[in-house]
DNA sequence: CGGGTGTTTGAATGGCGTCAAAGATTGTGG
DNA sequence: CCACAATCTTTGACGCCATTCAAACACCCG
């Protein structure tokens, strides 16, 4: 299920960008990662790219497509705990994490790049490399709080409003890598891993789509979504205004703090 | 809301045995945990131990009382994240961890004390107290495991299963820090806060327990939760019959793997 | 073309929320 | 010690949101 594949382009050019985004950089950090070659695998659609307390993955970085952290449960039911998209980090944090022992699953085909090398040398250099420090800490940082943030749709919001905040932060985050383009984004998500996402079954989330779609807040076909209102979409989320403006930038605070 | 207390007896002595009961602790450590003095707060029930990004929240160990973590709505609407007992872990983690961002509240009267002091000793000399830096590791690694067990709970089981596991999950832990007698425990939650907890209203929390006393599966009066059948209790919370086992002393693959 | 997978829709059932009101319990002040 | 308020628990009736079952429709691929 995995092939070796030549190093893609530009793949640390978008780890430097979203940490950039989220801690600045300075010149030496960017040459670091922009130097460090890794090797880079490629997982086909539907196939397992890491799992169980066993198999230990190494940090890697998501370079294209999409995956999730999912959980089996003995009923045969899954649930989706969150969805990993390029610019993603996962494992690395042998057994400090619980989420690193999810298993986690390509949606699509996706191309994951081994940066063990490039954290270990953060790690033993702190000094060095402080804005690639912080920024990993902070990538891990925002997808704990998105963990958060979908617990609390799960569990007091009814269908309408989990279906929209979901898409809204899917928007949010692809736009936050460059993946939208006059409002669109492709989400390679069927109905059924919504359905799984949110806690819903496959036939309300089509209902609810619908819902949206003659609200006129949303479009959707053939896997790709058209945020008509952005605004509108995070009214029926109840999502507070300022919820617009939490992207990249706004976490002085943290930086502040961790100093 | 916060009064000075005088130190509490054996408070040290409850996270040597939490910590001693996830890693082996040398009497070197040991005699650092009891030694070390801080000062201890108490909250009384109901009030906001810590809470937003602005009021950092020192590192502090529950001694007695519960609290939660929970998470306010524009809605009105609360979601309980997270039931913390004695010998839980709060704070420390400033702007790490998403968590750590989140309101916590007394429920009953709770004490806790700053353990910051303690925490900063062992982060110096990580090679002096080895056990005690993965006992406090494993310590936050729990209540991530426990979030997504409860993730899992709001996003894909009914009313009847989700009750059952959460009181399993709360016995096993009161179990754990020696709060079980007879197979009672104290649970200082009014139904309401079940219901936030469990994303369920207060009707259906006390309709779903009615039920679960007629199975003979449990005892609820005045605040005293009675487990008759835990084993039954895990079958009707659909929990494979290895969770009874996961306690205390199975994580030895993890400290295998951090070592 | 046919099979597989995903989407869409309807009808019927049921789980769960809401409303309302009556006990039960606890705490407080007279 | 009792009375009273406040909070929590319990129960019934009703309605809606969401699931399930079932079947038709669209799409992609070999």
């Amino acid at each position: 299920m995995q092939l070796e594949l030549p190093k893609p382009l530009l793949s640390m050019d978008l780890l430097a960008r979203r940490l950039a985004a989220l801690s600045p950089l300075s010149d030496h950090e960017r040459s670091l990662l922009l130097n460090c070659q890794q090797h880079c695998k490629c997982n086909v659609a539907g196939s397992e790219i890491s799992g169980g307390p066993d198999h230990l993955q190494p940090a890697s970085l998501i370079i294209s497509g999409w995956a999730c952290r999912e959980r089996v449960m003995a009923n045969g039911r899954r649930q989706l705990l969150a969805i990993l998209l390029p610019g993603d980090l996962i494992g690395g944090c042998m057994n400090q994490r619980a989420l690193d022992l999810v298993e986690i699953v390509a949606i699509s085909n996706v191309r994951i790049l081994n940066v063990a090398g490039l954290l270990r040398a953060v790690d033993q250099q702190p000094d060095e490399y402080p804005g690639i420090a912080r920024g990993i800490s902070l990538l891990r940082f925002c997808e704990e709080r998105r963990l958060l943030d979908h617990m609390v749709r799960l569990g007091s919001q009814p269908a309408l409003q989990r279906v929209a905040g979901f898409l809204l932060e899917l928007f949010q985050r692809c736009r936050s890598i460059g993946y939208v383009s006059a409002g669109s984004f492709v989400m390679p998500l069927t109905q059924e891993m919504l359905g799984s996402a949110l806690g819903l079954s496959v036939v309300h989330i089509n209902r609810v789509v619908r819902q949206l779609k003659a609200d006129h807040l949303i479009d959707l076909h053939g896997g790709i979504v058209k945020v008509l209102n952005v605004t509108g979409l995070a009214r029926v989320a109840d999502l507070p205004e300022e919820e617009e403006a939490r992207e990249p930038g706004r976490y002085d605070w943290a930086i502040a703090a961790t100093a």
